[in-house]
DNA sequence: ATTAGGG
DNA sequence: CCCTAAT
């Protein structure tokens, strides 16, 4: 009708046009961005202490000692940041505060990662043997050795999607990385812990594979002999040390071919994925950090690599009826930061609370069936998940169980146990009307204007071609 | 880039 | 949800 003719004409315009009707909070986002980011850059400064902190690496004081402290780096940065929003929080920053601590979030995996990444060189055996070459081929492609560009590179691999962006969570990465980078070229193990963690990105942008082998073989030599001198001055590192470096030749010496072969098959997404998400379980047993704790719900799954390769969001989720009003204008928006290849969609669920089942099913009727674009611009437009696919998914599956139900009504109410069925009678009756009018996809009744419903069977589908 | 369909 | 094919 009248909607509908004037959501196609106008398209974005209008798109544009009813956010800013529907969801006042957004234009005001854009400004507001910026501040945070000079907020969220304040803290960097803080982390110059930090790295003061971690600095004290060329002491060659033990890594663990070091990871610790790595980790009340990142505590206290976070805190930080989210006292900074707190400041701007009166100009309906509320959700820009949420949001922020979103991508705080985002960013806390991988913090994660890393962690990980560190874990790994215990766990896996497969991705032991490339664990050294990643910085020396860092040297290798960025030309000069020099601590600035293997900061740059690794902190571009920490954080593909907000490289440039000044970001708290960012800056310590960068900054410990490359602190812990400078104590390595005394104490080689620690290298190990960097090494790996560039390594897990770098296999993650190139194939990874090639001249892997000769690389890290030069690198474990080096190692060996950084090892070596290391030895006479500390012998508790060099014990460490040792014990990493046999775990390495032991590597190249034992599966010099096996490996080479070994290396060529690429691990599935999937199976990284797997084994990331182990290594973060076993590392959350052992460490204290979490950061994410501050978020009682988000069930710590870390794999921005994964899902939806779009700019998806995950929010602090599984908002209850009414924390979703609160939360539907602001969760998602659009991630300023996270732009390239940002992909969370961490777990490939998020529930659909009752509101945006209805907000969906109104959408439908609004707008149309099939114009899931549309709907989502305009009724999911605050929340980065639900792509139009999800939505269409949805409908698809309220347009099944709801015929399920017209079906089974009684035999399903003697039968509790099957008490999946949290749909209010209201909504299943308007998603009957709807169906009715749009049996989904396969209508062939092309120039049938829903101008208006008419739920002349409630009850029964009606289907108008055939 | 969106949508439909199937898994 | 995920993926693919077709538009």
């Amino acid at each position: 009708m009248e909607t509908d003719r004037k959501s196609h004409s106008m398209k974005k315009l209008d798109d544009v046009k009813c956010q800013r009707v529907d969801q006042p909070v957004v234009p005001g986002l854009d400004d507001e961005v910026t501040e945070v980011e000079h907020l969220l850059a304040e803290p960097k400064i803080e982390h110059v202490s930090v790295d003061g902190i971690l600095c004290f690496g060329n002491e060659n004081i033990e890594k663990h000692l070091k990871m610790e402290d790595f980790s009340c780096a990142f505590d206290y940065g976070w805190k930080i940041s989210a006292g900074g929003l707190d400041s701007i929080r009166g100009r309906g920053g509320d959700d820009l505060k949420l949001e922020v601590l979103d991508g705080l979030l985002d960013e806390v995996d991988e913090v994660d990662d890393i962690d990980a990444a560190h874990d790994l060189s215990g766990a896996c055996e497969d991705f032991l043997l490339d664990i050294e070459f990643p910085e020396k081929l860092s040297e290798l492609d960025c030309g000069p050795r020099e601590g600035s560009t293997l900061c740059n590179s690794s902190s571009e691999s920490h954080s593909p999607g907000f490289s440039g962006r000044s970001n708290s969570v960012g800056g310590i990465s960068e900054s410990s990385t490359a602190t812990v980078r400078e104590s390595n070229s005394e104490n080689g193990g620690l290298g190990k812990r960097v090494g790996c963690d560039l390594h897990h990105n770098f296999r993650r942008k190139h194939g990874c594979q090639g001249p892997v082998m000769d690389v890290g073989r030069s690198s474990i030599e080096h190692m060996q002999d950084l090892d070596k001198s290391d030895d006479d001055e500390k012998p508790l590192v060099s014990l460490i040390l040792s014990n990493q470096k046999v775990k390495s030749s032991v590597k190249v010496t034992k599966g010099d071919t096996l490996l080479r072969q070994k290396r060529l098959r690429k691990p599935t997404r999937r199976y990284i994925e797997e084994f990331s998400r182990n290594s973060n379980m076993e590392e959350s047993k052992s460490h204290k950090i979490q950061p994410q704790e501050e978020f009682p719900q988000v069930p710590s799954e870390s794999q921005p690599w994964r899902g939806r390769p779009k700019k998806i969001v995950l929010k602090s989720e599984l908002e209850s009826d009414y924390e979703l009003s609160a939360s539907e204008s602001e969760d998602g928006r659009k991630r300023t930061k996270r732009s390239k290849t940002a992909c969370d969609r961490r777990k490939h669920q998020k529930m659909w609370t009752l509101a945006e089942v209805i907000k969906l099913v109104d959408g439908i009727a609004k707008y149309g069936v099939g114009r899931w674009t549309d709907i989502k611009k305009l009724l999911f437009a605050s929340s980065a998940y639900r792509t139009p696919v999800d939505l269409r998914d949805k409908w698809r599956n309220l347009l099944r169980s709801s015929s399920a139900q017209e079906n089974n009504r009684r035999e399903v109410e003697t039968h509790p146990k099957h008490a999946v069925r949290p749909l209010p009678k209201p909504v299943v009756r308007r998603i009957c009307e709807l169906a009715a009018i749009h049996p989904y996809p396969k209508v062939s009744s092309v120039n049938y204007v829903p101008s208006s419903e008419q739920p002349t069977t409630k009850g029964t589908p009606v289907y108008y071609s055939a």
